[in-house]
DNA sequence: AGCACTGTTTACAT
DNA sequence: TATGTAAACAGTGC
């Protein structure tokens, strides 16, 4: 499910439940879905106090009174804070129990997130965070230059490039396309052969649609729930991404893969 | 029945 | 180094 908004949305909702309890035990289910030892994973984590709920482009990160534990949901990854165990099932593997009694459960149909524990001097020195791109909603001064030089430098489908979070990080499939949507650029454009002004365009876009979709709390399309049942709302301001007629010219929206996903453009529109 | 598709990322081959 | 493809996994829809 989740682009950078879902991801803020889940980080806001949490943070409501979460912040000042204990994690008393941790009931791993699906082992690979832990990026450490086990053991070491269990022995850092057990024991402290959830401080804050902090969140870098896709990663979720739960702020302990000494660590961090670093999330990706990845396609399908959902939290549920919950006294009520009914609301266990065989997706949810893993389980973290808190000094209230209350319960985080993970429930992840396909199994592709990831967790690992993370001092907090090598939160953002070691892989994942290490190489991680600009978040358009958490930096405050955006070095425009800095990121059109990196775009040029690569000769792949600009929407390939602007997937790579080592770039600008938090777009995802359905944002992506409609940034390049409002910025009437075609997708499979090649990097280096967007302009400067054009790169200024696509960072101003990122920032609108991400903050509007933060504010409507993400999308909720094909019947995805958001987590914890939350119901996004951004789907009806989507332009093009699952979209037949487009919205500026009524022209057929074309959809082709690009890079092996799913892309949706308007041909008459983007150039 | 079988194949294509799905809001992600990474390992590997070329 | 850069790029394309497959894999991690489970479910849905045609």
């Amino acid at each position: 499910m989740p682009e950078l908004p879902e991801v803020e949305t889940v980080r806001r909702v949490l943070e409501k439940s979460l912040v000042g309890l204990e994690i008393n035990d941790i009931d791993i289910r699906y082992e690979n879905l832990i990026d450490d030892e086990i053991d070491y994973f269990k022995d850092n984590i057990i024991g402290k106090k959830i401080t804050s709920l902090s969140r870098y482009g896709k990663h979720l990160i739960f702020d302990l009174n000494e660590g961090h534990v670093l999330s990706h949901l990845r396609m399908e990854g959902k939290f549920f804070y919950s006294n009520d165990s009914s609301i266990d099932n065989k997706h949810v593997h893993v389980v973290f129990i808190l000094s209230n009694g209350y319960r985080l459960y993970y429930q992840d149909v396909r199994k592709f997130g990831r967790f690992q524990y993370k001092k907090t001097e090598e939160l953002y020195t070691t892989k994942p965070l290490k190489f991680i791109g600009v978040d358009p909603i958490l930096e405050k001064s955006i070095d425009k230059k800095a990121i059109f030089d990196k775009i040029v430098m690569k000769r792949l489908p600009i929407k390939t490039t602007l997937l790579n979070q080592e770039i600008i990080c938090g777009l995802g499939n359905i944002y992506v396309d409609e940034v390049l949507f409002l910025s009437n650029i075609r997708p499979d454009r090649p990097s280096n052969q967007i302009t400067e002004a054009e790169a200024s365009m696509i960072i101003d876009h990122s920032i609108e649609v991400l903050s509007k979709a933060i504010e409507l709390k993400g999308t909720t399309i094909r019947s995805y729930t958001s987590s914890l049942g939350v119901e996004g709302g951004y789907q009806d301001y989507l332009c093009v991404h699952t979209k037949d007629v487009c919205p500026k010219c009524n022209s057929q929206i074309l959809k082709i893969k690009i890079g092996g996903r799913g892309t949706y453009y308007c041909e008459n529109c983007q150039e």
